[in-house]
DNA sequence: GTCATGACGTTACTATATAACCTTGCCGCC
DNA sequence: GGCGGCAAGGTTATATAGTAACGTCATGAC
């Protein structure tokens, strides 16, 4: 779906915000940088990604440290996600109550689509108090193909 | 729950050769020593643990690759699977038709426990659907908290 | 035996992530 | 104003994870 993705970006920064102005964590600039980094396009980006980004931003080097300190705090305050079969991360659609939704993952274009769907963590909880489990932090990444990508390539 | 591994070990080894032999597929020695190692408890080994154990026992030094290529195979054979919060492989508890379950992997004793549930599978299923998703290969992985855990620290 | 195929070895390299330590800038307070 | 404390960010080095390219050897079909 083809969509005026600047707005997507407007609206993520404009929330990360009065997010954080809210909770009255600091969104530097380099954080708020790096999210836009991570909200560059829908498909998850990998931490050195945008460390080339910032660098080639800067005209200078940046250290890889500095990246994943800016990302620790973004997923911190549940901006961004970790996608973990991909070793990269991706802006949040709806943050708010921090989360943990699942994700579709396209194999075709590669966009990773936010989903936060009751039945899918309520499957969960069951399996898992069925064995006694508890569960902190649920982890659902689904490989796939999207509709768009499917119309494709009929 | 303390229980007799090594039966465990024995078991999974059995239905490995079985199985790769009803298929035609090639368990060579190297392939069994990495599926041993793999089984050699139940918490997820990285390839480069597994990498440290077979140079040990040979009392030279093998390449990751070694490693990797042998785990490629007992993946795609489903004897093993990857958990990819982790970067680590853990054995399969019931290897046949080629599956993908979900894991409980505890926080406190590291355990990675297989479930294959349906209404899990369902539910990512329907969602997945609803939003004209074509779902391949699902990866739920769950850190929480086992049972034995849970009575250890009251 | 010959030859094709697949398994394994060797070397070098890329990618991802963290440790230890230091500098800077902000903010409240004296 | 100046000082103490703290958190953000910079610097350097290192750990961990995964691949590429190419060669050699074993197995099995013919
Ligand atoms: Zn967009
Ligand atoms: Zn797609
Ligand atoms: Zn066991
Ligand atoms: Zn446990």
């Amino acid at each position: 779906m083809p969509h005026d993705h600047s707005h997507c970006v407007a609206d993520a920064l404009t929330r990360a915000d009065a997010l954080c102005a809210e909770r009255g964590a600091r969104l530097t600039t380099l954080r708020r940088r790096v999210l836009e980094l991570v909200w560059s396009s829908h498909r998850p980006r990998g931490a050195y990604a945008i460390l080339e980004d910032l660098s080639q931003q800067d005209g200078k080097a940046t250290a890889p440290l500095t990246v994943y300190r800016a990302l620790e705090f973004l997923v911190e305050q549940g901006l961004v996600h970790r996608i973990e079969s991909l070793n990269a991360y991706v802006g949040c659609a709806a943050p708010g109550p921090t989360h943990s939704g699942q994700f579709l993952v396209c194999e075709g274009c590669g966009d990773a689509a936010e989903v936060d769907d009751p039945q899918v963590r309520a499957a969960i909880e069951t399996a898992a108090a069925a064995r006694g489990f508890r569960v902190q932090r649920p982890t659902v990444e689904v490989r796939g193909v999207c509709k768009a990508c499917q119309e494709k390539h009929p």
